[in-house]
Parts: structure tokens; C-alpha cells; sequence
DNA sequence: CGTACACCCTGGCCGC
DNA sequence: TGCGGCCAGGGTGTAC
């Protein structure tokens, strides 16, 4: 589910909800993500002021003023949600919870659910190798400055893998996913087959520009939502409503030319596209 | 080193 | 209504 506008969604939503409040009380009900959950967690974060939440590329980071912070990644299903005033009943999928003191006498905690457990929520000590190692690997933000045209270029000219891999690879340009992927790749009317080294200094300018916009439009409309993602205040994301080739599999392109958008597996994962824009 | 692939896990949908 | 098969927005470890 979730991408780099998605993750953006969240974090934002997150921090606004959340900044300065302090730790109440920490649920944990499976520890068994996809890293085990610190037993520390409980301990470690009790009593102690949230400073603020970011992003990463695809991962949350909740930073404490103790020097410890969360880093969270939603996986394919995870989603986080804001409960204020009335607490529910804990779902089958809701795996950790975290409840602050009281504001104005409004109660309020977070969940983080996932149903696939392919996300995870840990706690981390900022000079903790683990927490470095979460984050080393990861290639630029491609909407910060650190992002320029001529070293995504250089980057991609280089290598012998198709576009689409290239990416989805988050050491040469971290945040993006399938379905970014397959839009910028339309937008920049670029074939997802074409190899990194086969692309001109000319379609990588384009592409690089068609990337920005998409994921900044996507950010604007509050990110997409095919099944189940939902924002921290359980609404949903509207650029599903802008994809042009994304889950549109038989439609007809949308720059009226002759062909109907095709899906093809690409390394194990779908590929939507038009065969006769991209080239 | 790069690349291809299986795998982690659950739920929803489709066709029979 | 039930069941099997297929699909899903991600990332990692393994085998070449």
C-alpha cells in the first residue's frame, strides 16, 4: 500500500496529532512483525515527550526527546490510526498502541495495525547501529535538493537492468513503489523494458521532472487508495482518481492513442503500460 | 558486483 | 456457501 506520498500523508497527520505530547501508556500486542518489537519499548519511551514524526524514503520515524526514537515501515497493509476521547475495543490486526497524557481532557492514542505483518514499529536509541543500518542504504529523496538530474543520470546510465527495477531499487532513489513507478514511467513516455543504459540524458531530465510532479500531486490529494489505505484520521487518499495506467489493465490509454494498457510481470511484480506512448 | 527468485503473511476477489 | 487459486502498494536473503 503505502509509498513515499502515502508515508507523507501519515507522517504529517501524525506529527500534527501527536507533537509534544507525552507518553501514557504502551500497548503491544504481537511483537512478531517483521523485526521482533524491543521489549524495551514499553520502558524506554514511558513518561517521555514526542519531539516530532518524519519520513524517510518509505519509513515513519517518531523522535522522543530522550535521544530514542520509532521508525516504523507500513509494509504492503500497515496503516496507523488516531483515536481520540473513545477508545475501540483492539482489532484482531492492531498490534501496537500508544496513549499520551491528556490535552485539554481529550484522550487520545495511535495504532498501528498490519494485517500482513510485513511492516514493522521498533524502538531505537539514535546511536544504535541498527538504527543507522535502516537508513544507509537508501538512495536520495527524489523531492529534496540532494536529488539532482545529472547523478540520477549517471546512475541509471550505467547499469543493464530495466527502468522499472532501477526504480524500485531504494539505493538509487529511495520512496518510490509500484505505482509511482508506473506512472512517472508513462508520464515520461518511457518504456519500463527500456535498460538504464539505453536512456537518453534528455528522457532521464523528463523522467526525473514526471516524478516530481506525480508524487507531489499524490501528496496533495492525500495519496492513493486501491483498497484499504486510509489517512491517520481513517480517510481515504484521492489519486487513485489521477492514475493513468496504474490498475487500468485493458482501458484505453488515456492520450487516445490506438492501444489499451497492457500488464506485464516484471520481475515478480505487475507492470502497467501503454506500448505505443512509451518507448 | 548484479540479478532472479522465493519467501514472509493475511485477506479479498473471482470462478467453479 | 464453500473452496481453490490468484492477486496485492514491500523488502530481504539466497543462489547463481
Amino acid at each position: 500500500m503505502p509509498e513515499l506520498p502515502e508515508v507523507e500523508t501519515v507522517t504529517t497527520g501524525l506529527n500534527f496529532a501527536i507533537k509534544n505530547l507525552i507518553v501514557k501508556k504502551v500497548y503491544v500486542r504481537r511483537y512478531d512483525l517483521r523485526i521482533t518489537v524491543s521489549k524495551k519499548i514499553k520502558s524506554v519511551i514511558n513518561n517521555v515527550k514526542v519531539i516530532g514524526v518524519k519520513r524517510r524514503a518509505k519509513y515513519g520515524i517518531i523522535e522522543f526527546d530522550n535521544y530514542y526514537s520509532i521508525i516504523f515501515h507500513l509494509g504492503m497493509s500497515g496503516s496507523i490510526v488516531i483515536e481520540r476521547n473513545k477508545f475501540k475495543p483492539f482489532q484482531k490486526h492492531d498490534h501496537i498502541a500508544i496513549e499520551f497524557i491528556e490535552k485539554n481532557d481529550c484522550k487520545i492514542r495511535f495504532i498501528f495495525k498490519d494485517p500482513r505483518r510485513f511492516g514493522f514499529f521498533n524502538i531505537y536509541h539514535e546511536k544504535d547501529d541498527s538504527y543507522k543500518n535502516i537508513f544507509k542504504k537508501l538512495g536520495p529523496e527524489p523531492l529534496k535538493k540532494e536529488f539532482s538530474v545529472q547523478d540520477f543520470y549517471e546512475n541509471l546510465n550505467i547499469k543493464k537492468s530495466s527502468i522499472k527495477s532501477l526504480l524500485l531499487n531504494q539505493s538509487i532513489i529511495s520512496g518510490l513503489g509500484n505505482i509511482y513507478v508506473c506512472e512517472s514511467l508513462f508520464l515520461a513516455k518511457i518504456s519500463p523494458f527500456a535498460m538504464g543504459c539505453e536512456l537518453s540524458l534528455k528522457d532521464i531530465e523528463c523522467l526525473y521532472i514526471k516524478i516530481e510532479e506525480v508524487l507531489k500531486k499524490a501528496i496533495r490529494e492525500g495519496g492513493t487508495t486501491l483498497q484499504d489505505y486510509k489517512n491517520i484520521s481513517g480517510e481515504i487518499g484521492y489519486f487513485q482518481n489521477y492514475l493513468s495506467v496504474y490498475n487500468r489493465e485493458n482501458d484505453k490509454c488515456i492520450n487516445n492513442c490506438i492501444s489499451f494498457i497492457r500488464r506485464d510481470i516484471q520481475n515478480g511484480r505487475s507492470t502497467y503500460y501503454c506500448p505505443t506512448c512509451q518507448k
